[in-house]
Order: C-alpha cells, then sequence, then structure tokens
DNA sequence: ACGCTCCAGGTTGTCTGACAACTAGCGGCA
DNA sequence: TGCCGCTAGTTGTCAGACAACCTGGAGCGT
C-alpha cells in the first residue's frame, strides 16, 4: 500500500519514522547523503530528495560543508498540521474512542455548507452527527456534510468508529488536505444536551473543509470539542526563513 | 541578504511568489521541469529540488507522467503556521496596530516558563506585558518572557511595535520556529480589565515556545485573543499522504 | 459516424558520475 | 603556545541518460 508511493516518499516516511522511534535523537548527525543512499540500495538524488522533504517538515536541518541534523523539537500531541480524524485523536490519549447519539439523514445544506462545497443554497446534501466519546465520556460534538451523490446518509451511518476519509476514498475521492479554523465558543443549549455538560460550556471548534488534491471540496465539519479534553498544537516556522508577509 | 540562502530555496521562493502573486493560479499547470530550469539558466536537479520543497508545502502537486499544477487552496488569512508576530496579525486585518498598557521588569519564573527556558525554578527572567490595540480598541493581551541574560527588561521595552524576534536576532538569537498550544478560555478579573471587556469574556489562548534552530528555547509568550477579533487558520495535511499514526 | 486500439510525444521519477563550495579538525610551523 | 594552512568529509549543483507513466490523436474496424 506505502509502496504504491515514489521512493522518495517511501524513504521520507523511513527517516521519519527512525526520528520519531527516538533512533535518530535531536540533535544527532545524519549519516553522509551517500552513506543513506548506499544502505539502501538507492541513488543519492532520491536520498536528497527524500531529506529534502523532511527538511521542508522541520525534522532535520542541513548544514553546506558539515552534515545534517535532527532538529530539537517536542514530540507533538495533536499536531493541528495533521489531518487525523476524531478517533486518532482520542486514542493517542490513550483512551477508547466511542459513538454515541449518531444520527445521518439528508438536509438541506446550511450557508456555509452550500458554499464551502459549492452548491446551491438549499441543495440536500448527507449530514452525519455524532457525538463521540473517550471511555465513555463524550468529548466532542461532530457534524459532517457531503454532497449527496458522494456519499448517501445510508454510507455515512454505520462507519462505527470508521473514518469517513476512508469511505470517500472508496468512491475515489481521496482527501489531500484540509483547512481548519479555530475558534472558541460556549455550549449552546443543544450542544450542553449532547456533550451532557451545562450550557454555556468553555468549547473549542474546528470548522474544517477537506479537499481533493484537485482542490475539489468533498466535505465540511463542523467539530465541538470540550475545552479541557484536548490540547491542539502546532509548529509554527519562522521567522528564520520564509517570514516574508506579502501584498 | 536572501542570496546567502542556497540557490533551490531562491528558486522556491520565486515559485512561491509566481503562485502568491496569482500569475500560476490554482489548478494550473506549471512548466515542465527542463523548461523551467533552462529559463532561469539552472540544472534540472536544483529546479527540481525547489518545487519538491513547494510540493512538501503543498502549494503544488506533482503527477507522474503529466505535469506538476498549483494546488487549489483558499488564501489563508492568520495561517497559524507561520510564525508571525500579534503586529503582522493586525495589520493584516487592515487595522492600525498600537501598543498600550506596556510594562517591563524581572521576574521570578513562573514553573511552566522555567521550565520552558530551562532554568531552575523562580530564576529572574526578562518579562514584557503588552496589550496590542487595533485602531486603538484593545485586541490582544501578551506576556513574553526570556532568559535575563538573552535580554534585559531595558532591552524588552521600547521595541514600539517592533517585534521581540528582531530584538533577539540582534544577540544572534535567530528564531526558527515556535510550538504553540491553543485553548479556549475566559478572560479573569485582570485580563478583562486590561481588555477593556466584560470579566468571562470568550476568549482564545496562544501559549508558545520559540526557539533556535539549535533548539535552544529563547522566547516564552501566552497571548490571550478577544474571540471576535481574529479567525486562525490552518492547513491540516493528509491523509492522503502521511496519514499513519506511529507508536 | 462511432468506438476502439495503438502509438508517439511529453513529463515526471530515478540513476550515475562528477565537480564546486564549504566545514571542521588536525598537524606543522613560527 | 598560538596561529596558519591543509586535508578529508559533507552538502550543493551540474550534466546527461534512461525508465515509468500519462495524454491525446491517428488510424482502423465496425
Amino acid at each position: 500500500m506505502s509502496s504504491s508511493q515514489s521512493l522518495r516518499h517511501q524513504l521520507a516516511q523511513e527517516l521519519r519514522g527512525l526520528i520519531h522511534s527516538g533512533k535518530l535523537a535531536p540533535g544527532d548527525k545524519l549519516p553522509s547523503e551517500p552513506e543513506l543512499a548506499h544502505e539502501r540500495a538507492v541513488s543519492r538524488s532520491s536520498m536528497r530528495a527524500a531529506i529534502t522533504m523532511l527538511e521542508e517538515e522541520g525534522f532535520v536541518s542541513r548544514r553546506h560543508g558539515s552534515g545534517t541534523y535532527v532538529t530539537h523539537r517536542p514530540a507533538l500531541r495533536n499536531d493541528l498540521s495533521r489531518n487525523f480524524g476524531v478517533s486518532s485523536l482520542i486514542a493517542s490519549t490513550g483512551l477508547e474512542p466511542g459513538t454515541a447519539a449518531e444520527t445521518s439523514e439528508l438536509v438541506s445544506a446550511p450557508p456555509f455548507v452550500a458554499h464551502a462545497l459549492e452548491v446551491p443554497e438549499g441543495t440536500a446534501v448527507s449530514e452525519l452527527r455524532r457525538v463521540r466519546t473517550a471511555d465513555g465520556r463524550p468529548v466532542v460534538d461532530t457534524t459532517d456534510w457531503c454532497r449527496a451523490d458522494h456519499l448517501s446518509p445510508e454510507e455515512l451511518s454505520g462507519l462505527g468508529v470508521g473514518s469517513v476519509y476512508s469511505a470517500l476514498g472508496e468512491h475515489g475521492l481521496v482527501v489531500h488536505h484540509g483547512v481548519a479554523t479555530i475558534t472558541p465558543g460556549n455550549a449552546d443549549a443543544e450542544t450542553a444536551r449532547r456533550l451532557d455538560v451545562a450550557r454555556g460550556a468553555l468549547l473549542l471548534t474546528i470548522d474544517q473543509v477537506d479537499m481533493t488534491s484537485e482542490g475539489v471540496s468533498v466535505l465540511v465539519s463542523r467539530e465541538h470539542h470540550l475545552a479541557d479534553a484536548f490540547a491542539f498544537t502546532v509548529v509554527r516556522h519562522g521567522p528564520g526563513v520564509a517570514a516574508e508577509v506579502h501584498r
């Protein structure tokens, strides 16, 4: 499955694993490019391309004439720049992910959903509402919308803890990336009831639009997270490099 | 100054400019690698390395045998993955950034600051507190801490709207990246007073640790943003690629 | 007229080899 | 002892070649 990726992507993935597993610790110097390439029986150019990817991700930094070094960065929990699902999010805390109060139906698209999915307002779209639980405790109230001709309400329901992403993937709609907007908020009456908290409880809301590599928006989601359930982190690059602000 | 960067970084920067300025629109196909390289009188491998960087950043996507295409992604406002200062943040909304209630002093490091800066608890550190305004309206309450032997309280004050980053840079401490944690919150009495809002007002708090490329933590900051002042967005990669969850 | 196959050109992916630019440490020399 | 310069090692760039793959059109058969 991962062999379908190009060679440099596989090599990059292997290097990420070495760093993530601790075999390469922060500050360590990587073996030289020719050495890394020879070990794996690939050309230096492919190895070099893989290292370039990791450099861009901020995992390593190169010093001309000296070597390539693993950068110091803490192990991130719930890195916002990665598009994981809520299940993985819960699982990463060591708790058991579950689903409650799942409903799936055809609804008239709310304005912001219609706009994001690029369909006329009021178009019928598939909606999936779920309350996600961690060890049985409700922690996230999620709503997903997608075009009815992409996934029907029936296909959306019964996923269990399965990801909507994989369901879309089976229809040839591979989610390439998403754009998320983060806002704080207080629980309204309905959300409070669904999450079993007091009305006005503190929430972190993530509105997200997922799209394919062709730029087709295929999934809109709104997640209300209990404030004390998770801590979201993100690595912010610059201003050392690429600090320019255009326009 | 940008010529000190390696060639592929310059080429990548030029390509980013082409995309950002709209000369290359989403969905457009880039000229072929040999063509791009020939136009700029560089080798294909350097051009290719630059494109690899943009691919990793998500600006373009390559299709084997077909070409390289500009990905469709909205212009992001306040992209969290970029480490801009609060001044740039305010300026990007078209409002005039300002500073109020600036105080700078030597304080005993709070536990989480001491831990982040890797100094013993209670060590004296420089603290800079500022209320940032947009067209005169208070919108962000920020506090910065750094080691006293890096920047004294006197050096921290009087920056005007200048960035703490540039002050650190003049001491050879170039901030390479930061790690931010995002949490929702309600204004306590003091923050409410400083921001001139009701106690309990909705806030988005960003705790951040900035470090050099060597991994030395040089700056800790805590920003309380008024909930309705800004919308923070972030591009989330995957699960199309690199969706694996390790451990 | 329509649909299918096959082919040729174009593009990205990978390989090989070479040299330039730069770093860091070691040893000789004053 | 302290400085200089050299050398081995590493990353940066170049050049050329071929493989793998996609796309559109020509040509053919129905």
